[in-house]
DNA sequence: GTTATACTCTACTATTATAATCAGGATTAT
DNA sequence: ATAATCCTGATTATAATAGTAGAGTATAAC
C-alpha cells in the first residue's frame, strides 16, 4: 500500500465532511481552503468519491459536499482501496505480472500476502468516528479544525 | 511499501545467490536467465546490492557474485529497506511534504504508523533461509531451481 | 426569469519514478 | 594475449502522479 496525495486529500475531506455530518454541505471552495488542497485536484477527487458512495452532493447557492453515510460506517480501508492504490504491497497479484515463472513456488509471494492481510487488518478497522474520537482526546474534547 | 520490478529483482537475486551460498561465484549472465530479468539492469542492481553489503563480487574469468552473509543473516527487511522504496505507506513521513498544517494532530498518521510497524514486523523476521526452508517443502525436499 | 453560486465534465500539461538500454572501460584466470 | 567477467556513466521509454484550464449544467434566491 502506497498513500499517494490523491488518496490523502481523499481521507482527508472525508474526515472534514464527518466532522460536519448533519450539518449544511461544505463547498469545494471552503473545503479546498481549509485542507490546504488546489481546488480543482479537489474537484476531481470529491467526484470520484461520489462515484464510490462515499459522498453526495447539492448543486446550487447553497450547494456542497455532504458524507453519504454515518462517519462509523466509513472505514479508512474502504476509501483507500477505491481511491487509492492497491492495498497489496506488490505487483505480482496483478495482471501481467511476468517476474515469476512459477507463480505457485514463489516463496516471497506468501511473505507479501501477510503483510497485505496484516495492513488490511489495520485499515479495516478504523472508521471516521473513531478518528474523529481521536481527534476530541488530542484537542481536549473539541473536534478540532485544523486538519 | 511498494515492492517494484527493482525490488523484487533484488530480493530474487539473492535467494538464488543463497541457495548457491558456498559455491563457486555466479555471474550476472547466470543470474539473469535463470531469473529472467534483463541483464543490463539486473547489472545495476547487483552493484547496488554490493554497495549495501549484501553480495560480494569476483571480476575476470571465473567471477560472479557472492552472497557475503550466511543467508540466515540476511532479513528481507533489510533487502527491502535498501533496495526498494520506504517501508512507510505515505508520504507524510518525508522530506517536503505540506499535506499537513499541523502534524501532531493528523490522526491518520498514527495509522500509517501502525500499518509501518506491521509490515515491519512480517519482513524484519523472515530471513533467505526461512525462505529456502520453505522452497524445500514446497518442492519436497528438493530446492528448487525455478524461482 | 435572471443571476450568482456551486457542482460537472473533459482535456491537457508538467514532473517524477520506474524500467530498461547502450556503449564502452577495467580486471583477472587461464 | 585473450576471453570472460564485472564496472561505470549516460541515455531513453513508459507510466504514474499531481496539477491546471475552461466550458458546461443545475439550483436557490431575488
Amino acid at each position: 500500500m502506497r498513500i499517494t496525495y490523491k488518496g490523502d486529500y481523499a481521507l482527508k475531506a472525508i474526515l472534514d465532511l464527518a466532522i460536519h455530518y448533519g450539518d449544511k454541505p461544505l463547498s469545494i471552495q471552503h473545503l479546498a481552503d481549509r485542507l490546504d488542497i488546489p481546488i480543482k485536484f479537489l474537484e476531481q477527487v470529491l467526484l470520484e468519491l461520489k462515484k464510490g458512495g462515499f459522498v453526495e452532493s447539492r448543486r446550487g447557492k447553497v450547494g456542497g459536499y455532504l458524507l453519504a453515510k454515518p462517519p462509523a460506517e466509513i472505514t479508512l480501508g474502504q476509501v483507500v482501496r477505491f481511491i487509492a492504490s492497491p492495498v497489496e504491497p506488490i505487483a505480482c497479484v496483478e495482471d501481467g505480472y511476468k517476474g515469476c515463472r512459477d507463480l505457485y513456488k514463489c516463496v516471497f509471494r506468501d511473505v507479501w500476502q501477510r503483510v497485505s492481510e496484516a495492513t488490511l487488518r489495520i485499515v479495516d478497522s478504523v472508521t471516521f468516528a473513531d478518528l474523529m474520537e481521536n481527534i476530541k482526546q488530542k484537542d481536549n474534547g473539541q473536534l478540532a479544525y485544523q486538519i
